[in-house]
DNA sequence: TTGATTTATTGGAACGTTCCATTTAATAGG
DNA sequence: CCTATTAAATGGAACGTTCCAATAAATCAA
């Protein structure tokens, strides 16, 4: 317990026989101090128990070494995974990110950015949360913190995203869908305050033209991009007169509602109604059935912003270029096999 | 961009024509203050685009405000949940607290802790990575930071836990499993190098002594904590002469991948094989079949765990209580209806 | 009026670093 | 030997806050 007045680098200079600017340069690791004299001020820092304080050294620098990652949702497993991605490239250039959650909250998002200005942060790879004003980032623009976004796009922002090609992936989602011979198609989950929904819609409303199905043959369901939404598409979407015979999903979690949903039916999954996934998340190769998906590398696009917001801070920048990265189908059981002219068995299939 | 020098205090000041002391008090919500000139001042706070220097500030106050959450593994739902439990309870403390992920390395864990204390964070809700040294802590401890453990113990500590009652969730369930007739029982999963590990496996044993299963009839199989951990005890334990029945799992994870391999191989958990996990994670619910699990009110330990840290950092001490939390058996349907004296057909629901 | 009290405001000395400009010590060149 | 040059170490002035003690202005009691 005790421990007095905390140490400061005076403490382990009168310690070390030595004065504070040298034990300055040697936490800074200088090439200027004697190596011997080095080791003196490393015992005494060790002997008294110093711990370098930050907030001190980063008032008279000015260059925090802080850098900050904005969830926007942390118990969804996508994102955590690409927070991890983040996390392997920050941690390797020696730095110790910190991580804050938004749970999906333009409140809290906006109070998190201010702490960490407060804090201040070198740079930010953001994550927004839903419905987040074109105007939240202005301060940290004013104040030239570097930001990226990735994942997520404002409609109308000047800051760098690094995103995957979501129209691209939903193309050849619907692409696929349709080569296994259905013709009447839905697209379940996601709302339209998101601008990754527009994207992957375009995708799968542009393939559905270049494949010739007709307007009225494509349903759109928006709705929550969890489990429980995927559930409600798939209810009201069967309930139709005519109900689709497959669908693409907004994500994962949303394709994993619909399987759930089927089942619970007593269809088949891939059989009596194909699913794709979007994100392609570690679980979906281990569900029942496992789940056809358009993986998007999430760690690597982790990464990936983690690197330019390292570059723009070392750059002293706050722009950089927008990053789109490849997408590919990772097909596995939840559209079953080719599908016949007419569906096989189970229960009601296309008209 | 531009942006030129940071404003601070004294810019305001000048720009308020008050002194900086004045706009020290402004900012610090004094009601020393003359209303009219507090607004003023929050004016030309606002016309500047000032933002607040934490780090100056902590240097005078040494009283950082900044709190910590270290945890093992983000990617993990269960811990990704009990982080969002104790940031609703910083939130609703007016705190941001900064969230920080140790991927279960030790190495790591120092990196964080040092990082964190360098920050001069105010105190911590550690989820320790496994493996921790019993020293790792020593640090925080004579630099006098509260600290607590949740979720997870280390073997000689002095440190606060907060953490589910780990061996009656074990017997509970154990117990479960011997009701519904079960005579040959497996433990799944988890490593030794965990305190929890042995008070899991300690309720599961303590359960087979109380029901009279004899020891050559409880079998205990240590293995990754994860699904394919899971897959892993099932294999080798249905390759057994005489193969168990029936298995607690260390956590939700080993469960769904036992679940798993069960299907693989043409069996139907619950009516071939009962299966209960352990935390009861969002998933167990949907999953299929529905999982039965012993819940520990995830969230709820972390809500816990915020509340005490705030309270140790209120009342400047660095011990506190330990706190067991309750759990329950959450019965679904991962171990089908009661065992006749043969195990039955079908998968009908518990009796 | 005078002094005492209250209310608002303010200067200045910290806080623990960094880094520039110096000083001191050691080495080399002649 | 003296003077340059290099190497190693140092003092002191920032950095942007807080907060104590002090002041100034306003109110009150006589």
């Amino acid at each position: 317990m005790a421990s007095r007045a905390k140490a400061t680098i005076l403490d382990i200079a009168r310690e070390a026989g030595v004065s504070k600017s040298t034990v300055s340069l040697v936490l800074q690791g200088s090439r200027l101090i004697r190596p011997e004299t080095a080791l003196k001020v490393r015992k005494a820092i060790e002997d008294v128990g110093y711990v370098y304080n930050r907030g001190a050294a980063n008032l008279r620098k000015a260059h925090s070494n802080v850098i900050g990652m904005v969830i926007n949702d942390l118990t969804n497993p996508f994102f955590a995974e690409m927070a991890v991605g983040m996390e392997r490239v920050f941690q390797s250039a020696g730095i110790v990110p910190f991580i804050a959650n938004t749970a999906e909250s333009p409140v809290r998002q906006e109070e998190v950015l201010k702490s960490l200005m407060e804090q201040g942060v070198a740079g930010l790879v953001v994550s927004p949360a839903r419905g987040t004003t074109p105007g939240a980032f202005r301060r940290l623009e004013t104040a030239g913190v570097p930001v990226v976004f990735v994942m997520r796009r404002l409609p109308e922002s000047r800051i760098p995203v690094i995103t995957p090609d979501n129209h691209r992936g939903a193309y050849l989602a619907t692409a696929h869908l349709i080569g296994k011979g259905h013709r009447r198609l839905a697209f379940f989950g996601g709302s339209s305050d998101l601008v990754v929904y527009h994207e992957r819609l375009g995708g799968f409303r542009a393939a559905c033209e270049a494949f010739g199905i007709a307007p009225a043959d494509r349903l759109v369901f928006e709705g929550e991009t969890s489990r429980k939404g995927g559930i409600a598409c798939l209810e009201t979407a069967l309930a139709m007169a005519a109900p689709p015979t497959a669908a693409l999903c907004f994500n994962d979690a949303v394709a994993f509602g619909v399987l759930l949903a089927l089942r619970k039916r007593g269809l088949e999954p891939g059989a009596d109604f194909a699913v794709v996934g979007f994100d392609d998340v570690a679980e979906a190769e281990h569900y029942m059935p496992a789940l056809t998906s358009v993986a998007v590398n999430t760690a690597g696009l982790g990464e990936r912003a983690a690197h330019v917001v390292l570059k723009m801070i070392q750059s002293r920048t706050t722009r950089a270029e927008d990053h789109i990265g490849a997408v590919n189908l990772v097909v596995r059981e939840s559209c079953g096999p080719d599908r016949k002219e007419h569906g096989c068995a189970g229960m009601g299939d296309a008209a």
